[in-house]
DNA sequence: AGAATATTTTAGGACCTCCTAAATTTCTTC
DNA sequence: GAAGAAATTTAGGAGGTCCTAAAATATTCT
């Protein structure tokens, strides 16, 4: 690894998952965070315990998880090579943008910070990925913009689900076979008035996709800049 | 990992070992094998008996280790992603030369298939590395031009090290220190008459070096193209 | 050949990450 | 507030990779 301190893949995918579910406002729930990673929830247990011996996480038995200061700043570290390696991908290999991101999954484990810094500058220093998520930079700063959910998204506007605040097997299944995954990318084509359905376009399918109020209200996103261009 | 049928990161590393070490024409000795791997002789006994039991390499107890087709297939594609994205990183990202291999070795693992022919293409699918190595092709071939020792390198050639085919380890240690290490390239500076010294320059030495023929005649090398300039 | 030496393998551990099944604790609901 | 449901943790296991120490096998030297 080219870790600061000897944290292995697995252990910073867990600080990206724990991070993404925090901005949501509460801990990191062991549930959440195992959905997220698609493991079992024993498991997220007991690299839970690891994660707190290395000081990266605090964590309140039957309660929940949050990044310590050090944790935030290896998250951190690892969405900004995620992110600009799907920059790097996309603009200076010609990835078609959908399918950067499981390549810079395993990418942002192995590249050294200098690779990273290296394909940034090739490509301009961009500061939002080709999902138009914000990139941190090499100091740790990111746009934290507030979370909303799709009920605050009025029709037109373009936004980015950030997870999806419910724990109900059924409603998850249901969302994902939406194509209502974290990551993904969705505008608002149309709102029905008095809490009607919302009529969403989501990046990778062609049909829109309708949903009533009670999942919206469980959707959360975040604002989206217009996609760049180049 | 991207691998075709499960294979993990340290077996790639196995699997280039013994792909390199055989090319000096006799069966992997596990000795050897730990040795170019910085570990320990047992631990590469467990490992040959994973790869024995997936086909990838065939091994007689007390022997010595050979790659099936299967393993060499393995191996030629673990050496083309390395040699292929250490040209990327010094065509395409400005990487010094000599700082491409550390960087390739822990991405070639995580790279797909298409990363790299992506990065082939960009740079213009190229057929050797930055060291002057042959880049295998997809389809698995490669020039494989016959090892000498450096008693038949002529003054003014450049030559990569493929190995020190002795195992004493006072030889080695000593070789080692010298930074005549498999992978380097070197040039034969000077050579003194009737089995005299032989002056050499390594790659990252700015001094160079002086060996007797005994010891040159145990340091197998391949010949090596001169290193392209763009 | 037989002894000394070198190489290789086996035995037994350690750590990491994941799993399933069975506690345990917390939350919900009547 | 107590029963039932849900979330979390513990227990016990498995596979992978590495280690050291000890045993087995090969090679070398006298």
């Amino acid at each position: 690894m080219s870790d600061p301190a000897g944290i292995t893949a697995p252990a910073e995918d867990y600080l990206k998952a724990i991070y993404d579910i925090e901005r949501g406002g509460e801990a990191a729930a062991t549930n959440d965070i195992a959905a997220r990673l698609g493991i079992a929830a024993a498991s997220v247990s007991g690299m839970i315990r690891r994660l707190a011996e290395q000081g990266l996480i605090s964590h309140e038995r039957y309660k929940g998880t949050r990044l310590t200061a050090a944790g935030r700043k290896a998250a951190l570290r690892t969405i900004r090579r995620h992110r600009v390696i799907e920059s790097y991908l996309a603009r200076a290999l010609g990835y078609p943008w959908d399918r950067v991101h499981e390549e810079a999954e395993r990418l942002e484990h192995a590249a050294s910070d200098e690779l990273v810094d290296r394909m940034a500058r090739a490509i301009g220093e961009p500061h939002i990925d080709p999902h138009g998520a914000p990139i941190p930079t090499r100091e740790g700063l990111v746009d934290e913009t507030p979370l909303r959910t799709l009920l605050d998204v009025h029709a037109g506007q373009r936004c980015r689900i950030v997870s999806v605040a419910d724990e109900d097997g059924d409603i998850l299944r249901y969302v994902a076979k939406l194509g209502l995954r974290p990551g993904v990318e969705v505008v608002v084509a149309e709102r029905a008035p008095f809490d009607g359905p919302i009529s969403l376009r989501v990046a990778a399918e062609s049909e829109p996709v309708q949903i009533g109020a009670t999942l919206a209200a469980v959707i959360r996103v975040e604002p989206v800049a217009e996609r760049l261009a180049r």
